[in-house]
DNA sequence: CAAGGGCTATCTATCGATAGATAGACGGAG
DNA sequence: CTCCGTCTATCTATCGATAGATAGCCCTTG
């Protein structure tokens, strides 16, 4: 079970970064939860900053992948939407967590380098996809609306989860998403 | 200098925990910003979630007395929340700090419940007051309606904040708000 | 085939730094 | 004299990180 330990210890560690925090990531902590010593999770990160960057870019990875899903899955704009949105929304149904980039931003100040690019890339992932998304339905409109509406998109989603979970009440999320969606925020 | 103390205690602590959240305030980094030694800190907070809870009640005292103010400055719906959506543009603008209650929601499940229920407070606050302001324009819509697009609001300009800071451009924080207006969500 | 050298992955034990918190002395002001 | 505020000094717990040992595996070489 070698090869294992180190998909364990990511998946352990990005449950521990979207419920605490990256600053509350402990290597003890989160070596007693995989069933090794924090020397072995050395071993396969050497430093915090690597562990914290491996799990944005796998995070920012997977997210174009399901969200690339999304867009295949189906051609109607407001479908693609609603799937974006429940993206999030599980995050906080899964033990009330947090987008794991989102958190992090809040703790912006206290992230290594290199741990900094990879959530600024998730960022990017998300609106660039919105643009493709948005850019779907209205071909009239110009090319810089569309982008600073999918960042307004991006940034009210996470919004809604933040407070959602501040509140650790999902029904706060769901209504918010559905507020933006009658005020024609969301296609 | 004995009553000023508490004052520049609590001074620091807010800016400090606006920038590196409730984890990353420490009380000797407080202590030797405010020019005393920790001991003297736990002389007036005895614990780290005391100097939490006071701080957010605090904050949410502040708000209200600022929102407020706002609401006898202008008539204006929209005027005022252009107000609104000022002051989180200021904390932005003053060192890239964060909501003090939405860094703290992030936090949500390391906060002592103490400074979980005046965080709440702040978020009933400022939906109270959004649900007051948006009353004001429209008398038709019903009451349900109003508190959830109060709280879309909330939530929203939260998301804005966070995203800026996490890019560490405020200008993300204007597009997104001007997108919010533009798009009927802000009034 | 067998022996040996390196490589992988983990362990035990420990480092210095820092966290929050406390006890008790000291000094100035009412 | 007493009390309030601050200090010195210290405690325990935990942090990320490192050193050094070890068990098992694979690959080479004779």
């Amino acid at each position: 079970m070698t090869a294992d330990t180190r998909q364990e210890i990511m998946d352990a560690a990005r449950a521990m970064v979207q419920t605490r925090g990256y600053n509350g990531l402990s290597f003890r902590e989160l070596a007693k939860e995989v069933g090794v010593k924090s020397a072995s999770v050395h071993y396969h990160f050497p430093t915090k900053g690597d562990l914290g960057a491996a799990l944005a870019r796998r995070y920012a990875d997977e997210a174009i992948e399901i969200l690339d899903g999304f867009l295949e899955a189906s051609q109607d704009v407001g479908a693609c939407m609603r799937m974006y949105t429940d993206v999030f929304r599980s995050a906080l149904s899964n033990d009330n967590r947090m987008c794991l980039c989102g958190i992090m931003a809040a703790e912006h100040d206290d992230l290594p380098a290199e741990v900094r690019a990879e959530v600024d890339r998730f960022t990017d992932v998300n609106i660039r996809w919105l643009v493709k998304l948005l850019s779907r339905g209205e071909s009239k409109a110009a090319t810089g609306t569309v982008a600073q509406r999918a960042l307004a998109i991006f940034a009210a989603v996470e919004g809604a989860q933040l407070v959602a979970r501040g509140r650790g009440d999902i029904a706060v999320y769901d209504q918010a998403i559905e507020a933006y969606r009658a005020a024609g925020l969301l296609p």
